[in-house]
DNA sequence: CTGGGGATGGGGCCC
DNA sequence: CGGGCCCCATCCCCA
């Protein structure tokens, strides 16, 4: 827009900023704004399905949608991005593709931009909040993760009151007729959706495993912060919160075939190859089985805990290792010195719940000279066991144990397996 | 402060 | 499909 000035030169106009603005009276209200607001989103939506105005064009899967790139620009950080890109090309009509998703999904979401109705059910949620991942569209996000939420509500408290409470859950963005759109979206919810996410445990169940999640997520490393697929790194999907403790993996395993689109990559001269791609984040694997345990990942659970110092771990393999190396001396290796050693010509030495294997040469060295008088039980941390001792205690120890402390001091070296509910401090053996 | 090694976690893939 | 192994990246600890 240009304004041409009394002596005939052309400026463009600025549009003043908000701290530029004198502080007049300005005749706006909340309903006022808003309306303006619906009126010039419906506006733009009427266009669009006009194909007026049109300066984009969508491509996904096959399917062609035409919108409008300022509408785009504004609500998807992706589109910002690619449209930041060629803004060069400002008169050219862009053009983006998508595979990763469907038509309907991305329909939905179009829906949602030009009309602020985010039409949600139980088969679309994780599809739609997987393309708006990929999209950036971090409003979308958050209110499938309301959504998944609010099932989840419904689903507990039909569990334990066999009623269907309502449930607040915003889901548009804009305020006309939000009301209206709010109560056909419980009417919907409250007869057809099923929950995503069965809930499993009653409320005081679920405050219990928030309570333990929370001191897990305090307890945890500073690596949990910035692992590669932790929810904070790819969206701000928080499972732990949003499902039970449960086997929440195998909960959400159990739904993939109905939530989790199947990613074709065709290529021209050979067969399709499937890859099933995490509704979390952006990674895909070749098998089914590969994706449950990654989505370990996103909801957290380890439900493999070490006996000897509670420590929980993802995989078996990973506890496994774990044992081995921190509290059986399994490495022959001499922890001072490294230089490999056998069973016979090196010494566990105990510390605390930690074991590990020292050559006579370091032995000596530090004073821990192997004394077959010495009684284990009586020694400080740091005490030595001789090999026979050690398998003495290998025969009887048990790792069962009522106190955690007494678990922590007093270290067995045989490890028992269990599997538990992320949830469950009773873990049952295997 | 820095580099090395250990511990841990996640992915690929074989059996 | 689960278990297990290997590999690699990252983080933490310590010299």
């Amino acid at each position: 827009m240009e304004m041409v000035c009394e002596n005939g030169t052309r400026r463009p106009y600025r549009t003043p900023s908000e701290s530029d603005r004198q502080p007049v009276h300005r005749w706006t209200s909340a309903d006022m704004s808003a309306n303006h607001h619906s009126c010039l989103l419906k506006q733009l939506d009427q266009q669009r399905r006009q194909e007026l105005f049109c300066d984009c064009t969508v491509l996904v899967a096959g399917c062609l949608f035409r919108a409008h790139r300022n509408v785009l620009f504004g609500s998807s950080g992706y589109f910002r991005m690619l449209l930041s890109q060629g803004a060069r090309d400002k008169l050219e009509p862009a053009k983006a593709s998508f595979d990763a998703f469907t038509p309907d999904t991305f329909a939905t979401i179009l829906d949602f931009v030009y009309s602020g109705h985010l039409a949600l059910d139980s088969s679309n949620v994780i599809e739609v909040m997987s393309a708006a991942s990929y999209l950036q569209m971090d409003n979308v996000i958050a209110y499938c993760k309301s959504f998944i939420e609010s099932s989840l509500e419904i689903s507990t408290k039909e569990a334990t009151e066999d009623t269907l409470q309502p449930h607040s859950v915003l889901w548009e963005h804009q305020d006309d007729s939000k009301d209206e759109y709010e109560a056909e979206v419980k009417n919907e919810q409250s007869t057809q959706c099923q929950p995503v996410l069965e809930a499993s445990l009653k409320e005081d169940q679920m405050a219990q495993f928030e309570a333990v999640s929370e001191t897990r997520r305090r307890g945890t490393r500073k690596r949990s912060a910035t692992h590669r697929y932790t929810p904070d790194d790819t969206s701000p999907i928080d499972l732990q919160r949003a499902t039970t403790g449960t086997h929440k993996a195998d909960e959400l395993y159990a739904t993939l075939p109905t939530i989790v689109g199947v990613m074709g990559v065709f290529n021209k001269d050979s067969a399709p190859t499937v890859r099933f791609k995490c509704p979390f984040c952006t990674h895909t694997v070749k098998r089914k089985a590969d994706l449950k345990r990654h989505l370990r990942c996103h909801t957290g659970e380890r439900p493999y805990p070490c006996q000897a110092c509670s420590k929980r771990f993802t995989r078996l393999e990973h506890l496994r290792s774990h044992f081995e190396t921190i509290h059986q001396a399994r490495k022959l290796v001499c922890r001072k010195c490294k230089c490999h050693v056998t069973e016979q010509n090196s010494r566990v030495v105990c510390e605390g719940s930690r074991r590990y294997r020292l050559c006579e040469t370091c032995l000596q060295e530090s004073g821990l000279v192997a004394n077959d008088d010495t009684d284990p039980s009586t020694e400080e941390p740091g005490l030595l066991l001789g090999v026979e001792e050690e398998l003495d205690r290998n025969r009887n120890a048990s790792w069962v144990m009522e106190d955690e402390d007494d678990l922590a001091e007093d270290s067995g070296t045989d490890l028992i397996i269990q599997e538990v509910e992320d949830s469950d401090e009773e873990p049952s053996a295997k």
